[in-house]
DNA sequence: GTGAATGCAAAACCTTTGCAACTGG
DNA sequence: CCAGTTGCAAAGGTTTTGCATTCAC
């Protein structure tokens, strides 16, 4: 079924899930192959279809499952691009992503140590029309609250 | 109803739907005034709890229509945080957005004309763990194919 | 008058949940 | 052995849609 590298980067995929304490079930470890082997950022239902070529009686239950707990910890990112199904990517380098209108491709774009959001460096042909950045962590009110 | 500042505001609301090519519908009127006033980024149905305040017959679909057509035109923004629901912002200048994970409010966070995604300046108290920068556009491929 | 907008309810879409059966450590 | 995981189906939250009615222009 899966002719390439099977030797080499079996394990520690195996491994990867068992250091992070995540229980090395057989679908979770098909889910994660099956992420770690795509570049084009699938959706859960994607991840789902290819996920059964390899093993049939899986559900999509336990490929959401399986998604999450790799998102948690920390072995995929979960890419949001309006309300559409969210996608998964098994990079996990500090990076952005361009969102193409035309085809709805994701692309990863890798931002240099020093590279920040307007004025990133984009491959060649990649046309920018809007940029998006949001910030996560805790507010203002937030923070004083807990000084009480 | 609403007592302050009508004579000023009152005209250019509806101005600047009609502005728009939009047409002037009571509802759609209302849902922007009623936007207009919040600095709190409602959801579509924050939105429309508080529009039936005043017009008690309207529709969460003409809510979502009228949303929808103040995105589309340049009057609105909408904000997505993971898969929540969408979240409304009448305030067009170009601002990024904070989204505190304790309270799970959302500020808006003005970038001054060369403030760029990582480096932003926050308001005093406010602690980031994490910047996401999306980028949207058209991406080499697609560029390709057009020349054609 | 006419095309666009409204309101209602039903459907669609993506994701989560309840629960019994199973299994990895 | 038992907490964690699976699979199924059913429910959940958010948004869209179909369609008859109404309305702005």
């Amino acid at each position: 079924m899966n002719g390439s590298s099977s030797n080499l980067s079996d394990s520690p995929v195996s491994a990867r899930l068992a250091m992070r304490g995540l229980r090395l079930t057989p679908q979770r470890q098909h889910v994660y192959e099956v992420l770690v082997g795509v570049r084009d950022h699938p959706t859960a239902e994607e991840v789902f279809l290819r996920a059964k070529q390899g093993m049939p009686e899986i559900s999509m239950a336990t490929v959401y499952n399986c998604l999450d707990a790799l998102v948690r910890c920390g072995l995929a990112k979960q890419v949001n691009v309006d309300r559409s199904a969210s996608r998964f990517c098994p990079n996990m380098s500090d990076h952005d992503h361009f969102y193409c209108e035309r085809c709805g491709g994701i692309y990863d774009i890798e931002n240099g140590a020093g590279a920040v959001g307007r004025g990133i460096e984009l491959p060649r042909g990649f046309e920018v029309t809007h940029v998006d950045v949001s910030l996560r962590g805790v507010c203002g009110s937030c923070n004083d609250a807990e000084k009480v």
